[in-house]
RNA sequence: GACUUGGUAGCUCAGUUGGUAGAGCAUCUCCCUUUUAAGGAGAGGGUCCUGGGUUCGAGCCCCAGCCAAGUCACCA
């Protein structure tokens, strides 16, 4: 491993610490007492304080010095005095283990009383300090000035995230978000918990993953031998806890989509999903604005919430458009009632792609999205999709058509999706044939089907309500981000590209494959100039590293450079 | 997956028609007892993302690749 100048220093002086009897990483505990915002909040002069933290800046002026210590509340100067440290003739406490020793990402612990310097700052005269913990690697430094301006920030997205534990360190507002993310989670269960409602958790892995259309990841159990899946959804077992007796259950749940990553799609997300027993749709519709509109406040401490250039209110009520009625308003076109054709053919005049494979669920969905979605900037729910869109919602009571399910739109997105949850379950069964029928059209998202789940329905669930609302996109409303990465701790991102280190043998037979790529097995060998074993451990190591690959045509075996 | 932009010191970034690679912060040395983004003086530090090509000469031009961001497509 190479290591640049100053990570070198470093560790020269973690020895010289060692040398010097100081342990860089002790084992005791460090009896804390305060945190750096109790000290400002409870201020006394002369009141003594332990506290600890991470060294985040240093002056150094000869005998005294002026720190920065950085603890999970904030920040607290510190000031390091010579005589206070070191009252006897042995000064090497501050001049040696302070001045030369310790770097700034060090974390240390500190004894010392309250003051106020002439500049009116409080800080805390140090009496005596202990080194917790060595960093052998420099921080990124951030700087900021008296009117709030930040120099030299640390804004690289690939580097925040791959090294987010640096983010965290060094950029008080990615902790922010994180800990809004925590409190509106809390504010969800709190007032699903007031219900009376269940927190339970259900299987990531599923042999068929259901509940959504989507496409799975695929992995294997070995002692079964059986292909499971990863969810997509939790939606058909919180089903069958309904069917066995509980009223209300919810769960805060991990789905994987194997599609596309950007900006708002990560390969593993969070939805709550709720389901209550003997409500509708209209229910939910009410509970979930009442939810919305205490999160805000919890969140952000009003109503209206900033999102990029709008202001959104989430005082309740919502707006209910149907979404036939979106599309009249928004396209002037009356879509109710046409058949598949004359859809097709007016998503074509409105210059929407579509393709064979799209029924008319698919088609009316593309015309909202294209034409509709965007203009629902404040919570709106979008009403009464049609029934081959929705293979899992009730039929609607008024238009066999239509089913009872809900969007919620926040910004032109969709923040929430809920139904009047289809219970019956012949109809059930005929639904998922048409996915299936769907799935046979080419449509590789279309839904499986599920005996068990059909099979509990059978038992007889009760007329139930059920919601998924899509917790990073709400985090990164009320937290005014526009990528979902900034709303995740660890977003996925592609593997860091190790350095191949190839030995002496090894760089031979590529230098030979390099100019044309590929080579005979047996020239390869002869040119490499190799014994026998030293070959075939190169050999074998290329192909595990994936830089070449042996092909075998008949008694025919060439070498190929990847 | 497509297009656009970017990758230079530990961090943030300059780098002229192609002619020996720069700044601020950080680091190191020396001096300094209450400073407010930054105390003073000096020094060290580079695989200019990787591999080819053009050229007497490439951080810069060309080709291929890797990584990322943004936009679009698909999706929540």
């Amino acid at each position: 491993m190479q290591l640049s100048e100053q990570e070198l220093i470093r560790r020269e002086k973690l020895n010289k610490l060692r040398d010097l009897g100081i342990d860089p990483y002790p084992a005791a505990l460090y009896p804390v007492d305060t945190t750096s915002k109790n000290a400002k909040q409870d201020y006394a002069e002369g009141r003594k304080v332990v506290l600890s933290g991470r060294l985040m800046s240093r002056r150094i002026q000869g005998k005294a010095s002026f720190a920065e210590l950085q603890d999970s509340e904030g920040r607290i100067q510190v000031y390091f005095n010579r005589d206070e440290i070191c009252p006897g003739d042995d000064k090497t406490l501050y001049n040696e283990v302070y001045k030369k020793l310790l770097d700034i990402g060090d974390i240390i612990g500190i004894e010392g009383e309250l003051f106020t310097t002439k500049v009116g700052e409080i800080t805390v005269m140090v009496k005596n300090f202990t080194l917790l913990s060595k960093s052998l690697r420099p921080l990124p430094l951030p700087k900021k000035d008296a009117e709030g301006n930040v120099y030299d920030e640390f804004n690289d997205p690939e580097q925040r995230y791959r090294q987010r534990y640096v983010d965290l360190v060094v950029n008080p507002k990615v902790k922010e978000t994180f800990i809004k993310r925590t409190k509106i989670t809390n504010t969800i269960r709190q007032f699903y918990n007031e219900k009376g409602y269940l927190e339970v958790e259900t299987p990531i892995l599923q042999p068929i993953p259901g509940g959504a259309a989507a496409r799975p990841f695929l992995t294997h159990h070995n002692a079964l031998n059986i292909p499971l899946y990863l969810r997509i959804a939790n939606e058909l077992y919180l089903k069958r806890l309904i069917v066995g007796g509980f009223d209300g259950v919810y769960e805060f749940a991990k789905d994987f989509r194997n599609e596309g990553m950007d900006r708002t799609h990560n390969p593993e997300f969070t939805v709550m999903e709720l389901y209550v027993a003997y409500k509708d749709y209209h229910w939910m519709m009410d509970t979930t604005e009442q939810l919305l509109e205490k999160i805000a406040i919890e969140a952000t401490g009003s109503t209206k919430v900033t999102v990029g250039d709008h202001e959104i209110e989430f005082k309740a009520p919502y707006p209910r458009v149907p979404i036939l009625e979106a599309i009249k308003i928004h396209t002037g076109i009356d879509v109710s009632g046409m058949d598949e054709e004359e859809l097709r053919k007016t998503a074509l005049d409105l210059g929407i792609e579509v393709d064979e494979t799209m029924g008319v669920g698919k088609l009316i969905d593309e015309i909202f999205g294209e034409k509709c979605e965007h203009h629902y900037i404040q919570p709106t729910f979008i009403t009464d999709y049609p029934k081959e869109m929705s293979p899992l919602t009730k039929e609607h009571r008024d238009n066999p058509r239509l089913t009872e399910r809900f969007e919620l739109m926040v910004n032109g997105k969709e923040l929430a999706n809920a139904y009047s949850e289809l219970n019956d379950p012949i109809d059930q069964r005929e639904r998922f044939e048409e996915q299936l029928k769907l799935s046979e059209k080419g449509d590789d998202e279309a839904m499986f089907i599920d005996q068990d789940f059909l099979r509990a329905l059978e038992y007889g669930m009760p007329p139930t309500s059920g919601i998924g609302i899509g917790i990073d996109r709400l985090v990164m409303l009320m937290t005014n981000n526009s990528s979902i990465q900034e709303v995740l701790f660890f977003p996925q991102m592609r593997p860091e590209k190790k350095q191949v280190e190839l030995t002496q043998e090894e760089k031979v037979i590529v230098d030979l494959l390099k100019p044309t790529g590929s080579m005979e097995l047996g020239e390869l060998k002869s040119q490499a100039g190799l014994s026998g074993k030293k070959w075939d451990k190169s050999m074998k190591a290329l192909s595990k590293h994936g830089l070449v690959k042996v092909n075998v045509a008949g008694d025919n075996k060439t070498v190929t450079l990847n």
